[in-house]
DNA sequence: CGTTATTTTGATCGTCATCAATGCATGTGG
DNA sequence: CCACATGCATTGATGACGATCAAAATAACG
């Protein structure tokens, strides 16, 4: 599943260049090309996350979750191309945190030595992850009062807004863009902190408004952006995890 | 309120030595001390925050929060003598994002000059950063966790919980102790994604369990703290925003 | 095709929000 | 010191939103 390490060319990487390397002048650069490894997982396959290493998600989706022994869960946060899967270092808290493939996926890790004589000898490193960093805790912060505060059709809204736009996608003529939802219903309902029928109950209710399309389970067709976003209270920006 | 600067000896500070000091070699420190600005300000005041500055507060409570227009707001947390007061340096976000005094404070700043500064001379103060950034980053997962997925009471006893492990006391002979709460109930009900009433009535059912005792507003009596844990699900550690 | 997993839809229930009133502190001026 | 005002906390009555339980429809897969 993942046991070696592919070589994969910097270069050709769909994320290149990302945050953890667009910080560094060209021979860094090659220094942390040359210590890349990249692994391969299958859908629903846990990644593992070795101490102190920084893992960049090549290509795939990523879910990044924490669990009850009651088999209560929240995904904390989706990870797309480009994005750190994981800050957090230590699983001290008594939550299970776990990072999980939702498609199949190429992980670039950059162990952990290297990570730390990187940082010592380029501060702008350091200070790049820093900001990615406090990018993280402030969405989250967001997250906090999506799951806190607002009802479910604006978690929905926000859900599709925030999906439309880590896509990547222009918006097509006529204002109308598909959008590739990799994960399943359960998986957006752990993330938006509510159950399976209330999530395909709700898109339904958006089907019906008008307000989108759903041609087959893992895609929606926002025809016009426009009144999704008169639904979510949040004005969504972008990219998180990555700088 | 906050105009102008109060001297403070570092070594007279309530939360000496915070984690933005004790990476640092001693000359390093009597610099940082040397640069060390600290403010004062009354109960509900915003506290401002300089971009790229550092701010720990000295003394007294204080909550991050962020809000909506229709006035929907979310305390993201509660900030304890010692912590940093937010990662979040740009307000890039769509919610507003502010610091509140609960109590009359105590805040001290470190210039962002001095920051960058003393993260370029010396690699420890930049990873000892990055690790409280990381440790705020795996407590806000929980955090969703509890927002998402958790009961009324099973919030409650892990606030509860949680001021308890915050306030740094010891239980008391028999089990006892008195925890102080500063923050009103609107504060609680915010923090947690409840409504004020639906604090005060679990508050009040935990009382009629026995499981606490309400002397006065502002003030929370744990009689034993193992059947408070039996309520929370989660097992809650201690500190943040600091390491 | 038949089998299984996932999604959708429906009926019902419970928890928490909302609305409203009362209780209880703290503070101020008479 | 008391009457009164003000802010906050508690308690009660009711209702709505989303959860739960159950079944049907659709998609995925061998």
């Amino acid at each position: 599943m993942m046991e070696r390490p592919v070589k994969l060319a910097c270069a050709s990487c769909p994320a290149h260049p990302c945050a953890v390397c667009r910080p560094l002048p060209p021979p860094a650069r090659t220094e942390l090309m040359a210590a890349i490894e990249a692994y391969h997982h299958p859908p629903s396959a846990e990644i593992p996350l070795a101490r102190g290493s920084v893992n960049i998600l090549a290509d795939g989706l990523v879910l990044v979750e924490r669990s009850l022994d009651d088999k209560r869960r929240q995904v904390v946060a989706f990870r797309f191309p480009g994005d750190m899967l994981c800050f957090d270092g230590e699983p001290e808290t008594t939550s299970r945190l776990r990072t999980v493939a939702v498609t199949a996926v190429t992980v670039c890790r950059l162990p952990s030595e290297l990570i730390t004589d990187l940082g010592r000898r380029h501060a702008e490193f350091l200070e790049a992850m820093m900001e990615g960093a406090c990018r993280e805790i402030s969405w989250l912060g967001e997250r906090l009062l999506t799951l806190g505060r607002m009802s479910a059709q604006e978690r929905i809204a926000i859900f599709l807004l925030e999906m439309l736009s880590r896509s990547g996608q222009p918006l097509g003529p006529g204002g109308e863009v598909s959008v590739h939802l990799p994960m399943n219903r359960e998986d957006i309902a752990d993330y938006l902190g509510l159950n399976v029928e209330t999530v395909s109950r709700t898109l339904s209710r958006f089907k019906r408004m008008g307000l989108i399309r759903l041609p087959k389970p893992g895609r929606a067709v926002i025809a016009d952006d426009a009144p999704l976003r008169a639904q979510a209270p949040l004005r969504v920006a972008g990219p998180v995890g990555q700088a």
